[in-house]
DNA sequence: ACCCTCACCTGCACGC
DNA sequence: TGCGTGCAGGTGAGGG
């Protein structure tokens, strides 16, 4: 399900949820999910700690804990986390199960199971496995022209792709790297590296606005972490302007979005406008 | 350093 | 109805 921009949205209703909370203990149904520590370690390392703050770094959720430890997931297509008070029963894919000491549960639910949990200590957060090659923040200072122009002349894939890997621009996935393509007016089978200056400057702007521009919607959406499946209400609106559109017409020009497939992954793009 | 392929899972929509 | 296929908002390992 997410990227950034709904990432960003489930850790700030996160923060609300359970910041404060005290973790009694940890029930791991699937231990696949757990990463980089054993199933004993991490359950472990989360007894008697309590959520200090939620925030995420990339697609990864960040729960800082009172031991000088976070609790890192990522959610990857399918994982939720949802909030069940006592009398709730277990929703399905549940796989991981924190125990509050105010009776609540925090569930981490994922039909796919491709999602991943870990616990790494404070100071060693930047440099983990998970973060270490993370491209800058797409809001940060760091993430300007000179970067992403650098970046881009090292790369002779499609721009697309290009933009789907985290080490190079933190935050699109397949959603919205066609977005921003669409609003740079670039062909997502540019080579990265043939790409002007002017459209890299474009590209920058369309990254960021696009983004900016999901974050801003999804907040009068709200997450509900409580209403069983951890998904957006009330939406089934796309404001997307090309993705999942094939054969509609452009909102810019009329002419028919097209599809095609990129790294085994749909891309669309108006072929009128995005040269 | 870059980039390609395959792998990881379950479910759903579609065509025959 | 059943079955095969393709597709799904994401990465990571392994190898060239």
């Amino acid at each position: 399900m997410p990227e950034l921009p709904e990432v960003e949205h489930i850790s700030r209703a996160l923060n609300q949820a359970v910041s404060g909370a005290k973790v009694i203990s940890v029930e791991i149904r699937l231990p696949r999910l757990i990463a980089g520590v054993s199933p004993t370690t991490f359950r472990r390392h989360l007894r008697n700690s309590s959520i200090t703050s939620v925030g995420r770094r990339g697609k990864w959720i960040l729960f800082q804990l009172d031991s000088n430890r976070v609790l890192m997931v990522h959610l990857r297509m399918t994982g939720k986390f949802v909030t069940l008070s006592p009398e709730q029963p277990v929703p399905p894919y549940a796989h991981v199960i924190f125990y509050l000491a105010d009776e609540r549960r925090l569930v981490y639910c994922d039909m796919r199971q491709f999602g991943r949990l870990t616990v790494v200590a404070n100071n060693k957060i930047e440099a983990s496995d998970s973060l270490k090659a993370l491209a800058p923040e797409p809001f940060s200072q760091n993430f300007n022209s000179d970067y992403l122009r650098t970046a881009m002349s090292k790369s002779r894939r499609s721009i697309k792709e290009f933009l789907l890997d985290q080490t190079r621009v933190l935050g699109l996935g397949n959603i919205y790297a066609s977005e921003a393509l669409f609003l740079a007016r670039i062909n997502p089978r540019s080579a990265a590296n043939s790409i002007s200056r002017l459209r890299v400057e474009r590209l920058l702007e369309a990254i960021r606005n696009t983004l900016d521009e999901a974050i801003a919607s999804g907040s009068t959406l709200r997450i509900d972490l409580t209403d069983g499946d951890g998904d957006y209400i009330g939406t089934d609106e796309r404001f997307w302007r090309v993705y999942e559109r094939e054969g509609e017409p452009c909102v810019n020009c009329g002419a028919a979005i097209k599809r095609l497939v990129q790294g085994a992954r749909s891309s669309y793009y108006c072929p009128r406008c995005q040269r």
